[in-house]
DNA sequence: TTGATATTACGAAAACATTCGTACATTTGT
DNA sequence: ACAAATGTACGAATGTTTTCGTAATATCAA
């Protein structure tokens, strides 16, 4: 029974995580230069988010160096899939659909990406057919 | 030139956001049963709320009669292009192949909507062929 | 060695978001 | 008429997240 709570991160700390991701294990000062490209923030700022993530479990930390080394203890996909979650329930009112079409609709995506796509249709449809012949009880 | 700042809205906001968009006008009270059924919070809370939210321009309001009628100032689907291309840029980094396979994994969509996305899939693929010999030259 | 630089720890301020109590006004039902 | 119910306004308490200053060490370069 594990209990721990895993609220989500906040924007901050997903921008944290994003970086570490991106490229495994990082130094305070690492993520930090990376962080600047985008916003505006001091030294300290950055590294104190990641001292409360590491305190919260969202990281885990090589400290027998003086310059610590961070890692991300969450997975990229676990996230993924929980806010992709949350989006389907709350903005698009339970339809995977909706939620496709929108951003296939507003964000290019190349012939390759979208021949990928059918075929993945492909298989959950022919899934979806077997699975209704062999549960066709229930 | 435009300037007020769009700020998103918060999570709170958004709740009351989508029952806006779900039911039209309403009054806080309409409102606040609607997000009782959900959480729990008492009416002043909802209240205060969506004063802020019309401070903010996320609202309007007909206050004619005492008991004034609220419409959401946002169109759904602006927040949810905005939302999705967040997340496209953010934790699907680019791709909306990526988005849409997530999000189709692990959601249930029915043969129906499979057949509509296969579609819309089929009608972007001739569009993008067209564009290219179009614009061959770029 | 010594001074400049880099690093962590940590408290506390600042900024933002949420919740609620209270005052006061209007409407409603008897 | 008047008590109860319903409504708005608004300040303030609480909670959360973000930001930063400062102190204490360690490392590095001359």
């Amino acid at each position: 029974m594990k209990s721990l709570k895993l609220s989500k991160p906040t924007e901050s700390e997903m921008e944290i995580l994003q970086v570490l991701w991106e490229k495994g294990a990082c130094t305070v000062r690492e993520v930090h230069e990376i962080l600047l490209e985008t916003k505006d923030a001091g030294y300290t700022t950055t590294l104190k988010l990641m001292q409360i993530m590491h305190d919260k479990g969202l990281l885990k930390r090589n400290d027998e160096a003086r310059t610590h080394i961070y890692t991300s203890m969450v997975k990229k996909e676990s996230i993924q899939k929980q806010v992709v979650t949350k989006m389907i329930n709350g903005l698009f009112k339970g339809s995977p659909a909706k939620l496709v079409m929108h951003a296939l609709g507003n964000h290019h995506a190349s012939q390759e990406e979208i021949r990928e796509i059918k075929n993945y249709l492909d298989e959950m449809e022919s899934q979806a057919s077997i699975e209704g012949k062999v549960n066709s009880k229930k």
